[in-house]
RNA sequence: UCCCCAGUAGCUCAGUUGGCAGAGCAGAUGGCUGUUAACCAUCGGGUCCGCGGUUCGAGUCCGUGCUGGGGAGCCA
């Protein structure tokens, strides 16, 4: 018994091969008078292989009844195509059908919508577009760790049930094991002493808060895992399920932020054009004709840095009118963000200091007592990719910050701790995963990179 | 959550002033050919998103609901 082997390694061979074995679907067959040409893909990679069935095998005729989504294997030999469209071609020995796709099959020879495509995403990864997006999705995964491992960062399993009710200003997943059509009463509300874990719980919104604990022990860290938002959000960049990235260094101030931010979007921009660049054609192809010329200039222009105080100026002088007026204290709107790093500078822009007004409690706060140090990264069609910052590190000034914005102190008393034990300069930074995979493959919606998403009113599959 | 657009065959869409429901692709059948989203011919295929209304008559007009998409807010 011969091994299976994927096309993708049977694609590249230098030389014929006397007997191979594959294993596969059907994308689509062609008869012709002697012979049944099949084009099967097993997925290892974007391009088929052209299998030559000859009308001499006893199952023949059940062969030229094969359509498009049946499952085969196929043992024979590897030759050079005679025909012109391919290099390689296996001329069938044997040919077992596996399962037959009846002509329910939702999937056609032809292009479907991702509309349409989204309501049977249990078979879309079965299409060469999908097919395509989950082979660099998965790359992508991978390099994310080759770059912080080939730093020195350690890698954080941060947890995903989280008992800090106000960790971001996020709307949270409760987690409850309560009967919730008779929940236990206390005074009339629900009594969560009563629930699994005895006070209330919620999926996390962010590893940020142990990311800061474990830099604080191992130096430079990072989770990279999933995240949960409930807004109401109905766009084409938001799911609530979704996964992040989360750098924290200890030791580091906010340009080293930047650098990092700046150096880890070049770095798999780079990794991916290198490793999948057969998969990324299929996007320029067909989805973004500028694709490959946008990720070269990402991979390596320089990106440009500007306070939040010059991007406002830039803006007001800009003589565009914009739906929302900007200034100093008002937040940046997507017209806004989209006009610096598209219009005005066309390339990647990192706004930096932002006023505290506008930010979280745990970012530091700078000289001025008007800003803080915080750092988003925006790139062209996406808008913001990473948003970070430098952490308060000095214990009176983060509680003072809390008490301004009436936080419950004694809820992070473990957090506060690690600004009285030794607490040194650190930071970091969120990098959405999903917007990464649409700045580096073209597609615009983030449902269609992402295998099963999670809307509001949607959670089939 | 707000604003805008759409919903017609398995898929992608057309459907005129309110007057018999259409095309391409897919499917089935037959033919041709080392074929390349193969090609040629024939055939089958409809809750025109649901509900209500206007009208002699509604795919078409009005109201409402649902679903999908685009944009905004929130953000990764």
């Amino acid at each position: 018994m011969i091994h299976r082997r994927k096309i993708f390694n049977l694609l590249q061979s230098d030389q014929p091969i006397d007997h191979v074995l594959i294993k596969g679907w059907v994308r689509t067959r062609r008869d012709s008078k002697n012979f049944s040409f099949l084009e099967i893909n097993d997925g290892s990679c974007l391009k088929n292989i052209q299998i030559v069935a000859d009308n001499a095998l006893t199952n023949y005729d059940d062969i030229t009844r094969l359509s498009t989504g049946s499952a085969v294997a196929v043992s024979g030999k590897l030759i050079e195509s005679k025909g012109s469209g391919q290099k390689w071609e296996i001329v069938a020995k044997r040919l077992e059908i596996i399962s037959i796709a009846p002509e329910t099959f939702p999937l056609q020879k032809k292009r479907h919508t991702d509309e349409y495509l989204r309501t049977i995403a249990h078979l879309r990864p079965r299409t060469n577009k999908y097919g395509a997006a989950f082979r660099i999705r998965s790359e992508l995964s991978f390099a994310i760790h080759k770059f912080f491992r080939d730093r020195g960062f350690k890698y954080i399993h941060s947890p995903i049930i989280t008992g800090s009710d106000c960790e971001g200003a996020g709307e949270l997943f409760r987690v409850t094991t309560l009967p919730m059509d008779h929940p236990p009463l206390l005074d009339g509300k629900t009594d969560y002493t009563k629930d699994f874990f005895g006070k209330e719980a919620n999926l996390t919104v962010s590893g940020q808060l142990s990311a800061e604990m474990f830099a604080l022990a191992l130096g430079d860290v990072y989770t990279f895992g999933p995240t949960f938002r409930a807004e109401n959000s109905n766009t084409s960049r938001h799911v609530a399920e979704f996964w992040m990235v989360e750098p924290e260094m200890a030791f580091c101030d906010l340009k080293g932020n930047m650098d990092l931010g700046e150096e880890i979007i070049k770095f798999l921009t780079g990794f991916i054009l290198d490793a999948c660049i057969e998969d990324i054609e299929l996007f320029a192809k067909y989805v973004d004709k500028q694709l490959i010329t946008t990720l070269n200039h990402v991979a390596e222009a320089e990106f440009k840095r500007i306070s939040y105080t010059t991007a406002v100026e830039i803006l007001k002088q800009s003589g565009k009118t914009f739906e929302f007026e900007i200034d100093f204290g008002k937040d940046l709107q997507t017209e806004h963000e989209r006009y610096l790093t598209e219009a005005h500078f066309k390339k990647p822009v990192i706004v930096f200091d932002y006023p505290k007004t506008l930010k979280p409690f745990y970012m530091r706060l700078n000289n001025d007592q008007k800003t803080v140090a915080a750092m988003d990264v925006l790139v062209p069609r996406i808008g913001e990719i990473i948003g970070g910052s430098q952490r308060e590190e000095r214990l009176d000034v983060l509680e003072n910050r809390m008490d301004e914005m009436k936080m419950p102190k004694q809820n992070y008393w473990w957090y506060l701790d690690s600004r009285r034990f030794g607490s040194v300069e650190h930071s970091g930074f969120g990098l959405g995963f999903e917007r990464l995979l649409m700045l580096v493959t073209g597609i615009t919606n983030i449902r269609d990179v992402i295998p099963f998403p999670r809307t509001p009113n949607s959670i089939e599959f």
